[in-house]
DNA sequence: CAAATCAGTGTAAACGCTTACATGAAGTAA
DNA sequence: TTACTTCATGTAAGCGTTTACACTGATTTG
């Protein structure tokens, strides 16, 4: 491993003058500069990060804690994120937190271990006092997903209502009055939201269902969703795997989508249109979000003070994307 | 941020006698040990990765590249190598890799000036010269999903050859005697190896296709299958996206699946079953190489002295799940 | 022309930790 | 008693950088 000494001697300066023509720091000399240079060149010289994280005291790490990589969704997050990482110069240090507050706690901890002070988090059970203490604490901690209205200068979110109302507003422009609601059971604030979004237009649903927001969720509120089937037309999902789950056992029942009911989703996942039919959806600019998100930790923590004019909105609105689940009712 | 020096004046003992206990080296006295152990509490110490990585020459960061993480097969990928990470307390540093050499190597260049030292190695691209290059280098460098002889002990990979053999035994045990190939277009071994395998139950493939692996791909393909329908009865696709595509645009021209052709995917990815119908396919244990691969990178690097007892094995078997997509022809 | 400014560079002390080596006390063998 | 171990701890020199500060010689200012 070749290191600023080695560089140095060759070069015949001290290694502050190496340093400086590194990180283009302090006034050097142009051809004292060019001698560094060619000598870097020639031991093919790389500035070891960790030394140099170590000295600055700055980090070179962008850390992100999502929940599970291994679902698509966060697998768009997390290579939004890489992608500004690297376009920054940064790695990406990816933590998964799991499904408990203790484990997303001890994500975010070995980011902290790490020297790590810019992250993004997607956090599904951390409370109010955690979150705070590692907001007072990092300036470069920023939730995506989360509005926390005290934070809200450091939060990234979707507007979730608007969401519900898109979604509600397209059933209703295809004249369906009969329509039920598949949410996620999960305790956080976005199914409630969407719901109250579609209440807007649709004071009262006609059935109103809750389970996980997955394939076999879908599968299992279909269950319920064929048990009434002659009190609705149409079906809001959580989101695109649950309205996927529901379209696959309606086939089993022999109900089809969208000649005897129509369906909308939530997400535009990739898979959106993967099924039959490809699915009306709504989509969520995940990508944009996380973006802006991880810009947004390292203006603040200070880790690049390049990109100051981020986009004041933090709020993100979802937009209807129309394929084959949806059809007017008559 | 407390230090180990903080620690070492609360404690009233030296730094070295601190960083004894936390890292469990050497001998301390039962007693000094429980003093510091309390100091540390106390302080809420926690021991800085960064200095600690420095210091001692070693890392505790597990590197990984790959071409895609928003792809969901990677996804699976990053989600086992960091479960592996955790479990080993070490920390996943993602780099993505994209479609070209350069970009691999300088995404291995960017986990190197972190110190990295244990790394897998999804690539697509780089030359052998490279490779050899960091195997050389780098003892904890690990391929996955690619054989090279000359280090087969630092790779892990799939039996490609022998899942095309599946394939077509299955398709061969449901009386199919037209199949066609529908094969990805990309320069990569594993397609050959598929093709090759597949060959050997049936030498001659009625059709043979090639196309990207993805949904549209399998939508491409699909508009030459049907052209020659009637000279098929079954196909084997690439990958399970290219089969769904397949599906998809085979229903557009009112061919149904598997009443009128029966079809084959690969790699069992999470939405085999988001299909109608559901895909026949053969499972990718992508899960448990990727943990096989970073075990195996820590115990070569010298990072994890734990785990000395991996499989001798390193070329994984995929295997048939049977869903709807194919059946008996007569 | 003395004083002040400034460009360009070097010196050396951090950063938070590990670890080779030194030290000292206590126990053991001769 | 002397010499040798063994246990337990401390001292201090790194690890590869950055950076505050000091220094020199040249240029500008009044």
């Amino acid at each position: 491993m070749t290191t600023v000494k080695d560089v140095a001697k060759l070069a015949g300066v001290s290694t502050a003058t190496v340093s400086r023509v590194v990180n283009k720091s302090g006034i050097v000399n142009k051809e004292t500069e060019s001698k560094v240079k060619s000598a870097m060149k020639q031991l093919n010289y790389r500035p070891n990060t960790v030394a140099r994280a170590l000295a600055s005291k700055k980090c070179t790490t962008l850390g992100l804690v999502v929940p599970d990589v291994s679902d698509p969704f966060f697998g768009e997050l997390a290579s939004a994120v890489e992608q500004i990482a690297r376009f920054t110069n940064m790695q990406l240090l990816l933590s998964v937190g799991g499904q408990d507050e203790r484990s997303e706690q001890q994500a975010v901890e070995a980011l902290i271990d790490q020297n790590c002070d810019t992250m993004v988090i997607h956090s599904k059970k951390m409370s109010f006092e955690i979150i705070s203490y590692y907001m007072e604490k990092l300036d470069g901690f920023v939730l995506i997903n989360q509005n926390l209205p005290k934070y809200a200068e450091r939060c990234i979110w979707l507007d979730n209502e608007y969401g519900g109302m898109l979604a509600a507003t397209h059933l209703e422009s295809q004249n369906h009055s009969l329509v039920a609601v598949v949410n996620s059971c999960y305790e956080i604030d976005d199914p409630l939201l969407r719901k109250n979004g579609f209440n807007k237009v649709y004071p009262k649903a006609s059935l109103y269902i809750e389970s996980a927001p997955t394939f076999e969720g879908g599968e299992h509120a279909a269950e319920l969703l064929v048990e009434n089937i002659d009190k609705i037309t149409a079906v809001f999902a959580y989101n695109d795997v649950m309205a996927i789950g529901i379209i696959t056992k309606l086939a089993e029942h022999g109900i089809r989508v969208p000649e005897d009911i129509s369906i909308i989703g939530f997400d535009d996942s990739l898979f959106a249109r993967f099924c039959q039919p490809k699915l009306t959806t709504l989509r969520y600019p995940i990508d944009q979000m996380a973006k802006h998100a991880a810009l947004l930790s390292l203006f603040l923590s200070g880790a690049n003070t390049e990109f100051s004019n981020l986009p004041k909105q933090h709020c993100y609105q979802p937009f209807l994307v129309e394929r084959n689940s949806t059809q007017k009712y008559d």
